[in-house]
DNA sequence: TCCTACTAGTTAGGATCCTAACTAACAGGA
DNA sequence: TCCTGTTAGTTAGGATCCTAACTAGTAGGA
């Protein structure tokens, strides 16, 4: 999350350059409202999934076992490839959510190992929540940048 | 921050469109595009600061004090109207910028307020830092969107 | 004067993330 | 067989964020 408010003026940015010759300023005036225009929707993210007893992480682990094409359950070890989060908090999204009754588990072949899959409360839940969130975006996108 | 780090294939996005025929294909695909490079963005410049013994917020803090034209400091409040964070992470922040000798502080005309303005140190941190800073948004922006 | 409402900032408690260290199970060669 | 290195996942401890509730100080009218 980019927690700054307002981007930096032009006079700002010409003070910096003024001070820091090497500067880009193109880019970094780029990069600021990317990074601005990215946190505002995921903040509108966020609070989405909240009002849904639901976060970003959550919502993610739900989606990347339902989008998988051929197969209906993942490994915890799976899901973590596919996401940019430490092992330690798959651990505790996979048992959050199986708690919430939207996860199964069952054993995979290896002692080690375990498949995880949605739960028909699980895949409820989900198509559920999709239309809203396409919906947010989609409203997001179509507003002008600001 | 978006953890997703594999988009969505033209398979999985064509097989939501026909589970949820309202989505808007290509604002969704425009709207993880964003979330991603952004999200990528900010793993690079958290690990920046974090190599320099600071934080997003905590730079935050530091360069909206820098940056104001006419004043070298700033009260809390001012600081928290600024940035996107709640207050007591302000509260927090400013507390451990002042124990590093970054920051130092001076009583408001007000009793519930102070001033809070950048040390000497805090300058020459500040100035050493963002060089850096902006090569690597600079690098980032540069090298092609994937 | 003094009571009430407001403003500024802090404290408390909980959620979520991280890295490092740990436990358990497997694999493959001596 | 059994030892060693690897793989999968969890636990422990700490950082950072949030909302809600609190303390202290100010302002303005009865």
């Amino acid at each position: 999350m980019f927690f700054l408010k307002d981007l930096p003026t032009g006079q700002m940015l010409r003070a910096y350059h003024d001070r820091f010759p090497e500067m880009e300023t193109r880019a970094v005036e780029d990069a600021l409202r990317l990074l601005r225009r990215a946190s505002l929707l995921m903040r509108e993210l966020e609070a989405y999934f909240a009002a849904h007893a639901l976060s970003q992480t959550r919502f993610l682990v739900l989606i990347v076992i339902d989008r998988e094409p051929d197969r209906d359950s993942l490994l915890p070890s799976e899901i973590a490839d596919r996401l940019d989060v430490s092992r330690p908090v798959v651990t505790e999204t996979i048992r959050t959510l199986e708690k919430a009754g939207l996860l199964g588990i069952r054993g995979g072949r290896d002692a080690r190992t375990k498949q995880v899959f949605l739960t028909p409360r699980g895949r409820d839940v989900l198509a559920a929540l999709l239309p809203g969130y396409f919906a947010l975006i989609g409203a997001f996108m179509g507003r002008e940048a600001p």
